[in-house]
DNA sequence: ATATGACCTCAGGCTGCTAGAGGTTCAAGT
DNA sequence: ACTTGAACCTCTAGCAGCCTGAGGTCATAT
């Protein structure tokens, strides 16, 4: 049995948002001890580790909720799981666009500037009008 | 001089959004019609385009009111503009590096899966796991 | 005169945590 | 057995950047 600082520190999840995902029911309340403080099995371990990885590659709680109450069925069929990951995909595709469409805005305000003086500056025209923008936004 | 409903129209910029930048300081409090309505002049309406421009690129409030601070001394050196503009773009480059690093790990879990049932789910099994995964992370 | 829509303020909610106050428990050292 | 000190507990509040809704007022057209 784990402590939650323990746990903590093999998930490298912080305490606090140890106890936020139970409160969120992504965690079952686990255990307690004699004093009242919480005891995890490997198996809630290995449950954090999952939400922590699903959490890393952007995940919604919501999204990673699903996912556990669909791992909790094992013999139903997967498509929801592969549903939940292709969308997740999309969005993250859909967000590398829109950067790299700021980035090369960025880059030309951030590098077009040879004003000495804030009236003159590039960077402060480029936000003041969109006339010296590339694409439409 | 436009009422907040026209002004949110031309800018694209919500009408509680508006307020918000009032009482965040990015707009001064603008004058009000005898009934205690905002009116807005045509000045009001380019400093929230402004706003609205660099909230579009990523900026955040406090950077937002730094520039605006700047805009206000047009005969000082712009070099604060410059790098706070140069810090945005080193901040979307950021993000976008770690985003395609998501999106090739996505895209292997999503596309990976030929299971039938949860349980041979390579989606579940995926995110379960590093053992799976290309890089460290 | 009245209807309707646009406006006002204020409070509370959202996501995904994080921080702090004020109090209890655990484990180790003496 | 006792004492420390770290680790734990609950609860409340705060962060960004808004959005929503309640309950009320204003503007304008008919």
């Amino acid at each position: 049995m784990l402590t939650i600082g323990q746990l903590s520190r093999r998930t490298g999840v912080k305490i606090p948002t140890i106890r936020y995902y139970e409160q969120m029911g992504l965690l079952a309340p686990p255990e307690r001890s004699e004093g009242n403080q919480r005891r995890y099995t490997p198996e809630e371990r290995d449950r954090l580790a999952f939400i922590k990885h699903a959490r890393d590659l952007g995940l919604k709680i919501e999204a990673i909720r699903e996912l556990i109450e669909l791992s909790v069925h094992p013999d139903q069929p997967c498509a929801g799981a592969d549903r939940i990951a292709a969308e997740q995909l999309h969005a993250v595709r859909e967000r590398i666009g829109k950067l790299r469409k700021l980035e090369r805005e960025l880059a030309r305000i951030a590098t077009g500037c040879d004003g000495e003086q804030i009236k003159d500056c590039y960077v402060i025209r480029a936000l003041a009008s969109h006339d010296l923008c590339e694409d439409e936004h």
